[in-house]
DNA sequence: GTATTGACTTGGACCTGGTCCATCGTAGGA
DNA sequence: TCCTACGATGGACCAGGTCCAAGTCAATAC
């Protein structure tokens, strides 16, 4: 079994089929599903599963911290299972293709107080942007 | 005038009422409007405005690179006038309230070859979250 | 094993942000 | 001042996402 799902289980979760198939799913390395396609995946394995399950489920996810929203280009959100380790995104312009990245240095240290206007800074996100092998 | 406005004119763009008043209302520092806020201000000045000439609008701005498209919440676009100035966005968690900021390092150079998958990365885009004095 | 119950799932209506298109209007050149 | 290609219009349409009332079921208690 998944790391998530035993992980999930371990916090309490209740488990039915639709939950079970939503995590498995989504588990993996560079992975970065759609609703729609977390929805056509689990379909294959439970037919019968709704969308609206779907949304709700990666919601759930997501304000357990177990998975995060990704949006790289305005359209739909990706989630990527990978929240436990803490990374960035490098993304193909051309095709959309997403890896996951973990640049050198400490970009919260790169903001001066003088920039900071006041504001408790918690967190920062990277999107580095460039052309894949396949599309070059 | 503002620049803008002036750039654009040098270009060659064809001046009309509507892209006047779209341009106008997107002048200044740390502008960040939606396309229906850009819609509300601009009908404040020219009632009889469409949606669909806003998104015209701002979409040929945006391939003219004078003004940049920014999400920071997956929800509406928002519209950056600053383009000319390379900078990154800190963004309020509570209120969604905007600044720009420039911090200090180089981040593409923090992303070591190991880590570029066979990318031709060309550039990076950096969102801090942290909560604004305001909602402190 | 059965009863209970509160949490989960479902499908469909609905909402928001955005795009498309046929038609009308007009900026700017001749 | 006239022409015409480019821009503006509004209304239909689309994608992604949310909401809701009703039905279902996992987990607990007995």
């Amino acid at each position: 079994m998944s790391d998530l799902l035993e992980r999930l289980r371990g916090r309490g979760w209740r488990m039915t089929a639709q939950r079970r198939v939503v995590a498995e799913v989504l588990d993996g390395e560079h992975i970065h599903l759609t609703a729609d396609e977390v929805l056509a995946r689990a379909t294959t394995r439970l037919p019968e599963i709704s969308r609206a399950t779907v949304y709700n489920t990666l919601g759930e996810l997501v304000s357990l911290g177990e998975v995060t929203e990704v949006t790289t280009d305005g359209r739909a959100k990706r989630y990527d299972p990978n929240a436990h380790r803490p990374h960035h995104h490098l993304v193909c312009s051309r095709c959309g293709a997403i890896r996951d990245v973990h640049p050198d240095g400490d970009p919260l240290a790169d903001l001066p107080a003088s920039e900071r206007f006041g504001f408790a800074v918690s967190g920062v996100e990277m999107t580095y942007r460039g052309v894949c092998p396949d599309c070059a």
